[in-house]
DNA sequence: GCACTTAGTTGTCAATGTCAACCATTGCGG
DNA sequence: CCGCAATGGTTGACATTGACAACTAAGTGC
């Protein structure tokens, strides 16, 4: 790959993200859902993680913890999620989701696959798998 | 692709992105280039366009053109960019890189073809220029 | 001439990222 | 056990980026 298609492909990924957040909240508020991406990102996160924790989910999405602590707050704020007491250290918190927020996090789901399903359209499945296990080895060549 | 691998590849374009632009930034900073990535992306599609307008770049780039108004402003304080008066439309300005911008710009080429070589370390170079092409074509099914 | 569009500038605010200070705990070496 | 560094979390402050709308000046077409 000369210089030319690298910044070609640098590029490529601004406009990509761009364009793929744009058309989420799009979709996200045609359907009523009033959380920011990032909201729904955290959300997405917590209910992927059991016994979840704040430091974890920072952790895990490379986000500064004091966005996290601030997203969370809010999503509290919603109902969306409840914070416990860590039987093991009274400084942490467990995080769970809440009815409402398990409800919510169906339609977000829906609303995300529908989203993707329209970026990836006439893609090859098989080209497109390839291409997601690319996008995963560069971020760990990064994130390392 | 089911609704659990298209979570998945979303994510990871957040998590790609973010840590694609923290590396930029980081070298971008080590080699004692100040400006913000939204300049230098500016100023690289400048550079790629003769007769470049504000307008232009604005579309070319799916960004705001009242941002690129501001973006332009401070490149142009910084010399790295000069506007003349368009020839056959005084409304609009002709963008010309400076002297400075130029030299800047080789620079900045530098700085990001070893950002992604290293992004792109030990990636099968076939496949990644078919991942190219399905990230354009992914945009172009956003943006259109 | 007049309505409409276009290029650019500016104001305002929301969303996101970064860094540092801070508190309350925990765990650890002595 | 004590002192102290490390950890989980919160908060403050600020920079970057994005979105939208109002506005000026100038072109375009009827």
């Amino acid at each position: 790959m000369d210089m030319n298609q690298t910044h070609i492909f640098g590029e490529s990924l601004f406009r990509l993200l761009h364009a793929y957040k744009r058309a989420l909240r799009e979709n996200f508020t045609a359907v009523g859902i009033e959380l920011t991406v990032s909201h729904i990102r955290v959300l997405k996160r917590i209910a992927g993680m059991p016994q979840c924790t704040a430091q974890a989910v920072a952790a895990g999405m490379q986000i500064d913890k004091g966005r996290i602590a601030r997203l969370m707050k809010e999503l509290e704020t919603e109902h969306l999620i409840e914070k416990r007491h860590h039987p093991e250290d009274s400084r942490s918190r467990q995080i769970t989701l809440t009815h409402q927020g398990r409800t919510l996090i169906e339609r977000i789901n829906t609303v995300e696959a529908e989203t993707s399903e329209y970026m990836v359209a006439g893609i090859d499945k098989e080209q497109l798998m390839t291409c997601a296990h690319i996008i995963n080895d560069m971020v760990k060549n990064l994130e390392t």
